[in-house]
DNA sequence: ACCTGAACACCGTTCAAGT
DNA sequence: ACCTGAACACCGTTCAAGT
């Protein structure tokens, strides 16, 4: 069942006479209601209440309306980051970035489908670029030369913004404790050493409430580990 | 044009009955020639020689046909890796990575459209299992709890299967010398720290030979920072 | 200027029918 | 057991027509 009603409503939502940031909101709510597959122009067009083809008068194409959600989400990610409240990146920039990609990371953590759309764009889109451009403002900031700034963008990656795409999810685990337990008898001959960390992991925590894989945890200690490294190599005038 | 002959060959590539196998191989072919696009149910059949529908004997739908080229890539992956020499782990596990993770690297780079496949698996496949598995030994023999080989697989990431995906690619820079000056005048003011940052890259390296985002540096420097991020708090005994 | 309906060229997949 | 043709329910997109 569907939330649009005809009948009820007088003039059923009077002017409001489409545009692009309206079709690029409503792909937004959409993706984040029903998944990324359901975006599609037939679906999009019913969203704004109108036909598939009335879209085109707005956007390009598919491939524009992709374009266009990143755009969206980018100038959140910007607001949140904006508003963030950490150390000047002249008194303590991993203080201060480490703030800044984890505010980043709470709006994907909104949006999950997101990633994987900036994934698949060819062009670097001009809010990515103006989000790395702050970045790097931060690091310079704090005392990086351009060319360690440079460096450092390539090993953050797509962590900069606050989110990484884990191959590795050792999903086997997570249900419930009998079958879990059962999988990984299966698998142990096959994967010991997966087998043994896993175990070890559960063990430590047996309660599991944080969860072994608690991936907030995991991110953190990463972006640490970057940090510091990074530190490292401009105290060192690298 | 296609290169299927008909009327030329005799018996027109004789038995060779169709198999799983041949299937999932003729489709790592098709995508490493024509890219992942091309990749459809139809055009696969075709590269068999086969009507679309019958490939549904030997794998249950497209969702398998991507699982299975993961399966053949990460073979291929599996046998690079093998085939490495590099001191022991025991001796130097970072040198025994290293070299593990670079030649599971060249392998992605003979087949750049995987790794996106492999980003859209949602299930982690066996394969990839047996490969982090490998990983956690080498990790292990190098003196690493199973706590921090875990925390070791989320740092890493998809690094540990030798590629990244980088959503900040300044591509702005790398066309012909004239345009990519006028576009980064163009850019200056929206993007003073990115515009210097690239300008001060090519300054270094005015050449561009070596190209200031020579990918192949950029990875191997970002794999040392965490190798050493590691090793650090491997000898704290984290 | 903006929206529409019908149509086109593709998808993945089902199903009943062939050998 | 394996392969096929026709069909179905979807895509994105074009085009000529409406207001």
């Amino acid at each position: 069942m569907t939330l649009r009603a005809d009948a009820d409503e007088p003039a059923e939502r009077p002017r409001v006479p489409l545009s692009r940031r309206r079709v690029l909101r409503a792909a937004v709510e959409l993706a984040d209601r029903d998944g990324l597959d359901s975006l599609t122009m037939r679906r999009l067009a019913q969203e704004v209440g109108v036909e598939a083809m009335s879209l085109y008068h707005h956007v390009a194409n598919k491939e524009a309306v992709l374009d266009g959600v990143v755009e969206v989400v980018l100038e959140e990610v910007m607001a949140a980051v904006d508003a963030v409240e950490a150390p000047l990146p002249e008194r303590d920039w991993r203080a201060a970035l480490r703030a800044r990609i984890l505010a980043a990371r709470e709006v994907f953590l909104r949006h999950r489908w997101a990633p994987r759309v900036l994934e698949t764009r060819t062009e670097t889109s001009p809010a990515v670029i103006a989000y790395y451009d702050h970045v790097v403002a931060v690091l310079r900031a704090g005392g990086f030369t351009f060319d360690l700034a440079h460096r450092a963008l390539h090993v953050l990656g797509s962590r900069a913004l606050g989110f990484t795409q884990e191959l590795f999810r050792p999903d086997g685990a997570r249900p419930a404790d009998a079958e879990a337990a059962a999988m990984m008898e299966r698998m142990a001959d096959r994967f010991p050493n997966i087998v043994g960390m896993l175990a070890d992991a559960v063990h430590d925590d047996p309660e599991g409430t944080l969860g072994f894989c608690d991936d907030q945890f995991e991110f953190e200690f990463a972006l640490d580990l970057i940090l510091e490294g990074l530190e490292r190599r401009r105290a060192a005038g690298a």
